[in-house]
DNA sequence: CACGAGGTTCAAGCTCTTTTGAACTTCTTG
DNA sequence: CAAGAAGTTCAAAAGAGCTTGAACCTCGTG
């Protein structure tokens, strides 16, 4: 499961650095990125998972990823079915092996955007709707003030402003990160060979 | 500390509400604001001390935040402190009473965009300089291939494009905010007569 | 179709944040 | 200036969320 070229690597060129084990500069980077996913609201080893496999660019096994990040069976699992979900990792089979591999998707603003906008859809709903239910008790009860009524309005009205903002957050990032990752975009390793996406059950 | 009519309710429309008791549509109100409030990184209690003051429009004292709210006295200190150096909530004085009462600021996305300026000043800034290391370890070590180096670049430029959506949200927030606020603004409760700010270490 | 490697699930444990409550300090007033 | 009320602090308890690891499931292979 340890570092044989799962590359036909001709050169020899990859061989100091073991596949097993993070590199210190690797270390640093998987972090900082961990720290930003964490920072947005994502678990930190999904970041830092994401992080190892876009820096690589190999697709890795779940083995060598619990090996690499130190984590557990069970977490890469469900880590990894997250991020599939989310699109920003790949399912694919490397030829010979039996085993599943996963790759990075380049575009993780996916994840930051879709997720944030899911998440906040459910969420402002929800806010909308007990907010919705404050005013009819208020009304129904019959003793809030006028000027309470008022400002329950007016808390409403903050929200929805803060969701205005928070909706060209989102546009302007996609965009930004777009057009950024079109300018940079290379093509995907030639080593999944057989890839495929897996459906899986949700 | 109860229920004398703190407002001029000349028709006795209001004595039913109890200043010590949490009304069922304030309960719902004061907890939604509490959920927005922690979805943006703040403590929840944080956002429901807030919201009460604000729609009750009265300044109140700590033991009543902790009767109404069901919150400790230490805990009711700690929140009122972080919310007054926010700048979302005043301390002021009541006229022939002893103890400090709390009054809700309205703009409260000074709360939101101030805190979140400051924490993302801060937390950029050290993502910045863990990246600018890995990138230099990354040289050092010479392990890295020209392909990975590449990548870990795509990683910083990355989260400059985030970091400029980022700030284009706080700014349109605080606009969008602002001016609602200011065609709505009403002047202040009259009853803080002696209103007086303390400043306080920090 | 029996085996084993790979993959998933979830209860229990761990970690990190928040809250409590009691000791302590500060302020106010007679 | 003494006494009590108000306010603060912080160690420990409670709570929330994440991770672990062992039992279980699935699929490919001989």
């Amino acid at each position: 499961m340890k570092g044989y070229s799962w590359q036909g690597t001709p050169g020899g060129v990859v061989p100091p650095a073991d596949i097993g084990k993070l590199q210190a500069w690797e270390h640093v980077a998987v972090d900082a990125v961990g720290n930003v996913i964490e920072f947005w609201g994502f678990k930190r080893n999904q970041g830092r998972l994401w992080a190892l496999l876009y820096l690589r660019n190999v697709p890795m096994t779940a083995s060598e990823l619990e090996d690499v990040l130190k984590l557990s069976k069970g977490g890469v699992s469900m880590l990894v079915r997250d991020l599939e979900r989310w699109g920003v990792v790949l399912r694919v089979r490397v030829a010979g092996r039996t085993s599943w591999h996963y790759q990075a998707e380049t575009d993780m603003m996916k994840m930051v955007t879709g997720v944030i906008e899911e998440r906040e859809a459910s969420f402002i709903a929800r806010v909308r709707a007990d907010l919705a239910e404050a005013q009819r008790l208020a009304l129904l009860s019959g003793v809030a003030s006028k000027e309470q009524l008022a400002r329950l309005d007016r808390i409403h009205a903050l929200g929805t402003a803060v969701e205005r903002a928070l909706r060209l957050f989102l546009k302007t990032a996609k965009l930004d990160v777009g057009q950024l990752l079109n300018v940079f975009r290379e093509g995907r390793s030639v080593l999944a060979t057989g890839a495929k996406r897996l459906s899986f059950k949700d």
